[in-house]
DNA sequence: GCCAACGTTGGC
DNA sequence: GCCAACGTTGGC
């Protein structure tokens, strides 16, 4: 038994956004394609904490919170040939990729943006704010998202304390 | 829409 | 195992 571990997931809010998560409840994490994401998703525990990170539009930034409410397990999109993330080297046996549930925790007060993401001296480490970053799922330490939660207008000791 | 960064593929 | 070609990501 250890304690939360928190993530940052990157979402394109066109195809799928922190409020697209509100709305449907709870979503399959599917679609992750790189080996280093994934195995950043078999990490994951139920109860942990993601940073719900806006990609690829015109205003990126983290828009929410989430939580892991099923651990890794076959991202079944793999097994389906009509699906863009088909993958015909894996099998139901040898399973090649996985996805982990997530559901909505609450919105931030306000979208924190790329450009304050990167003025946080907590997360001038940050893989996200490097250049040439592209993992998709990156682990977040306490440090970072506290600082994020904060800029957020969010408490991380209130969200912890708070029942799943 | 551009393009730099970077992971993957596949010929050799 | 090398590495050029290629496809994708994602900020701008």
């Amino acid at each position: 038994m250890r304690g939360v571990r928190y993530w940052l997931l990157k979402s394109e809010p066109d195809v799928f956004s922190f409020a697209d998560l509100t709305r449907v409840g709870r979503e399959p994490w599917n679609g992750v394609r790189n080996y280093q994401a994934r195995n950043f998703l078999r990490e994951m525990s139920v109860g942990d904490l993601a940073l719900f990170y806006h990609s690829n539009t015109k205003a990126p930034g983290v828009a929410g919170v989430a939580r892991v409410i099923r651990a890794a397990y076959p991202d079944d999109l793999q097994f389906d040939g009509a699906s863009p993330y088909f993958d015909p080297r894996s099998s139901r046996d040898e399973p090649r990729w996985s996805m982990v549930d997530v559901a909505p925790v609450r919105p931030l007060a306000r979208l924190v943006t790329l450009d304050e993401l990167r003025a946080l001296p907590q997360l001038a480490d940050f893989a996200l704010v490097r250049r040439g970053n592209r993992l998709s799922v990156l682990p977040v330490t306490p440090a970072q998202m506290e600082a994020v939660l904060r800029a957020g207008g969010l408490s991380l000791e209130a969200l912890v304390g708070e029942p799943v």
